[in-house]
DNA sequence: CGCCACCTTTACCTTTACGTAAAGGGAAGC
DNA sequence: GCTTCCCTTTACGTAAAGGTAAAGGTGGCG
């Protein structure tokens, strides 16, 4: 029998608040069991909030993250849904590709500043010892 | 002397609406000349606009894009708000290589997936001949 | 039994990032 | 002079992503 997580369980873990993972809930992110009225998370659930929590990182509306975490789920039965999923496969990796590309810019841009930055900082440090 | 633009010039060029560009100089993104009331953008207006966009696609909220590109143009005269300055800097690197790394783990889940989802296609396919 | 901790729903509040409409200035062209 | 654009400010509206408060259920424990 597999573990089963409290909502509180999950919050702490994943240091939100149980509001947020019941907003999920809403969205449609998240489908927990109910055991009376409590909500019983399986480790599929830890799982999906660990996915949506990266989709966040990576600044994804909620409504784009739900659709990348069906991505992983859906197992299309007809030809079309395969293709048009496949699509949306490749138009999510275009996207991610781009921000790749954008975080290597960003990166080696701050670098740079970083470098003129540290020589600078260093420099001065010499001319105070020096003068001191 | 260098070319200027006009509001709609910069909406055109990068797919916003004049709204969103004289919301960005609202918050401190952006800071026009004005010949007479109206804005006057030089090409270094186009650049931290540029900037503004890839951080939009990267995720981050104005606040973030704003403190973010004032580093490109801060020049620091203390010690002490040089170190902070290097602090901030290297607190981006930090969140930009775990966002890296995000890209990376769900590019290749999604490569994963479409391998899977693209072997299942071909075999349909394959099955669709072979019984038409 | 009473209290406590944890859970539930409902509902209104807040922030961010704009959209949209109203009301008008100023120059260009007919 | 009037119309037509493009621009301006002011201001209210809205969607997303929760925060926060109110009011109450439930199981355990001393």
């Amino acid at each position: 029998m597999s573990e089963t997580f409290g909502i509180a369980d999950l919050a702490r873990e994943f240091d939100v608040t149980t509001r947020t993972i019941r907003f999920y809930e809403d969205k449609g992110l998240l489908a927990p069991l109910r055991k009376g009225q409590r909500r019983v998370y399986m480790p599929r659930d830890r799982v999906r909030l660990r996915l949506i929590m990266r989709g966040k990182r990576l600044g994804f509306s909620l409504d784009e993250i739900r659709e990348m975490i069906d991505l992983y789920d859906v197992d299309p039965t007809e030809v079309t849904q395969l293709r048009h999923f496949l699509d949306k496969i490749r138009q999510r990796k275009a996207a991610l590709g781009r921000q790749q590309k954008d975080i290597a810019d960003t990166l080696s841009e701050m670098e740079r500043i970083e470098r003129q930055c540290a020589s600078l900082l260093t420099e001065k440090e010499k001319r105070r010892k020096a003068a001191g």
